[in-house]
DNA sequence: CTAGGGTTAG
């Protein structure tokens, strides 16, 4: 409590006077029914009636218009209701906007309103606020209740404060509350955002022990955060207790797991779990059906995404812009260009869902990769026509496509516009800035750039490095990218298996063989694994040599890793094997 | 007689 305490003191005075979010609209011009209910006095006799919780928000705007200017004045429950109502709807300024007009109008607050006010800043990422109506609810003699603490707990979870979070729930005991299991549901959802996923597994068991069985909510944060994490066995596992238990799953659990099954590469798998919905008499509905679609295209299993397509249609259950793009996307990483067209043009004539940035970006990365810019900045000068803002996918990809083009102009240009547009250039763009440079002989140009991230807020990441290595290498700069590679250490970043087979292979392109060696065991000390990329570029580096014995005894490491010879190597030991350099038992060795 | 927690597809 005394915790509470000083945090509560330390917040800033009472917020809702301070108006900063403005008034609601006091007139509406439609004659809805809330407002007719209000004024023919019924208003009560509705608002008991749990109806509120369908109302719409234009509705809600006008009935407390009609509550302030009523005399007497409403009852504060209504207000509750009604405020409860706005906020189920996510409108949280606008509820602290009423809060405050009630404020205004001498309409005191209750340790509910309280409550909702502090749920409300702290779901709008405004905890301090949420602290300060908790002091000048305390200051008042409310006490708060586990309900107010919930709130101000989910606002420690979501402000990046976990440990005053946990102590939070310590400090209710304490008060003589008995934590509920919206307490423990809330502190599991924060654990898994601030990944202590182990920790939040053994909170549902502790749970169960205090006395608190995990609901629907509970099972919902515990099975999306295992899924996030990829533990599609234990999600699983889950699934399967829910059903011993009591609760039943419905449609929005087991689309989490069949996402993660798709995501985490188990898609049979997750074709069972749509199969056991069906069992089971759980409906699959449009994100089921977009989840498998989209990720049967990737697989390249098109008749079974068909057949899925047909079948969510004949339910009548109709495709949504996320399908359409996961159908385009299919045909454009095809290449079929043509068909991801007519797919594009028949949701635009259908007007039913539109195209949105999503679909503009899978059509502009189709045509880049054809290397038909022109029609790429076609594209996305209808997508801004249409009022759609470029993203920076949007823009990362036009800047890679120009540059894969040999077109750096029109690639700088775009980095210009994107800066222009205020569209963020992320750690991404800038690899493709400097990738794109490097691999068109402007590495001067790419050195400038680079140093200039270096001294910005952006945080770089070991992918960049490996770019401005490889970039330096192929310069012939060996020295210094070697140097760039020898630094990585003083600045906390480890070398990764791309960054290694990036400076071997630069050691590699100069014949130095012996620091490739002296590298490549550096890299197994460090417990970095080899890759088929990282053998081949020493075993034909070998070769070049003319030291057969060296990329023999590679060749048998890397198989016996499993790693097999790839197109270049074989391209190379095939010339060598026609001029006589290689003798014929070396391919056998070698396949 | 009112307040609190969560989640899914490109």
């Amino acid at each position: 409590m005394r915790i509470l305490f000083a945090i509560a003191l330390t917040g800033k005075r009472f917020a809702l006077q301070k108006g900063k979010l403005g008034t609601a609209p006091s007139s509406f011009s439609h004659c809805s029914f809330w407002v007719r209910a209000f004024s023919s006095g019924v208003y009560r006799e509705k608002l008991s009636r749990n109806v509120l919780k369908d109302i719409k928000l234009d509705d809600a705007i006008g009935l407390f218009g009609q509550m302030v200017k009523s005399r007497p004045l409403p009852s504060i429950v209504y207000f509750s209701k009604l405020l409860t109502a706005i906020a189920k709807m996510k409108k949280f300024d606008l509820v602290i906007s009423f809060g405050e007009q009630m404020q205004k109008l001498g309409i005191s607050h209750n340790l509910f309103t309280y409550s909702i006010f502090i749920n409300c800043f702290c779901r709008s990422s405004q905890l301090h606020l949420a602290l300060a109506i908790l002091g000048k609810m305390m200051k008042l003699g409310y006490e708060p209740d586990v309900v107010t603490l919930n709130s101000l707990l989910n606002g420690f979870c979501h402000g990046n404060r976990i440990t005053d979070a946990v102590s939070l729930v310590d400090q209710m005991v304490e008060m003589g509350l008995q934590p509920d299991t919206v307490t423990f549901t809330t502190l599991i959802h924060g654990l898994f955002l601030h990944s202590k996923a182990s920790e939040a597994v053994a909170l549902v068991e502790r749970m169960v022990v205090k006395g608190c069985q995990p609901n629907l909510v509970t099972y919902g944060v515990v099975l999306n955060g295992i899924c996030k994490r990829g533990d599609t066995d234990l999600a699983l596992r889950l699934l399967k207790k829910m059903d011993e238990g009591k609760i039943k799953p419905g449609v929005v659990i087991y689309n989490t797991v069949i996402d993660a099954l798709c995501k985490y590469k188990h898609v049979n798998d997750a074709l069972d779990l749509f199969n056991e919905m069906e069992i089971k008499g759980i409906k699959p509905d449009v994100f089921t059906y977009s989840c498998l679609i989209s990720c049967l295209c990737n697989y390249g299993r098109w008749e079974d995404a068909a057949g899925l397509l047909s079948n969510m249609i004949e339910r009548k259950i109709n495709p949504n812009v996320v399908t359409f793009n996961a159908l385009i996307d299919a045909f454009a990483k095809e290449g079929k260009l043509l068909e991801a067209e007519k797919l594009y043009e028949e949701m635009i004539k259908s007007k039913d869902c539109l195209p949105d940035v999503v679909t503009y970006n899978i059509l502009i990365k189709g045509f880049c990769k054809c290397k038909r810019l022109d029609e790429g900045m076609e594209l996305f000068r209808q997508m801004t026509g249409k009022g759609l803002v470029g993203n920076t996918v949007t823009y990362n990809t036009l800047i890679q496509g120009f540059f894969h083009d040999g077109n750096c102009d029109s690639a700088q240009m775009v980095f210009k516009q994107m800066v222009s547009d205020g569209v963020s250039a992320s750690i991404m763009t800038y690899n493709i800035l400097l990738d794109g440079l490097c691999n068109n002989e402007k590495l001067e140009t790419a050195l400038v750039i680079f140093k200039d991230l270096q001294k910005s807020e952006i945080e770089i990441d070991i992918f960049t490095y490996s770019i401005m290595i490889d970039g330096m290498c192929k310069a012939g700069k060996v020295g210094e990218a070697w140097d760039l590679f020898g630094s990585l250490g003083l600045k906390g970043l480890k070398p990764d298996v791309v960054t290694y087979n990036t400076m071997l292979s630069g050691l590699c392109r100069k014949s130095l063989m012996q620091e490739a060696n002296a590298l490549f065991r550096k890299m197994k000390e460090d417990g970095i694994l080899p890759n088929s990329g990282t053998y081949n570029t020493l075993i034909r580096a070998h070769l070049r040599d003319g030291d057969e014995t060296a990329s023999a005894e590679l060749i048998k490491e890397m198989r016996s890793c499993g790693f097999v010879g790839d197109a270049s190597t074989f391209g190379l030991v095939t010339n060598m094997l026609h001029d006589g350099r290689l003798d014929k038992s070396f391919l056998d060795m070698l396949s």
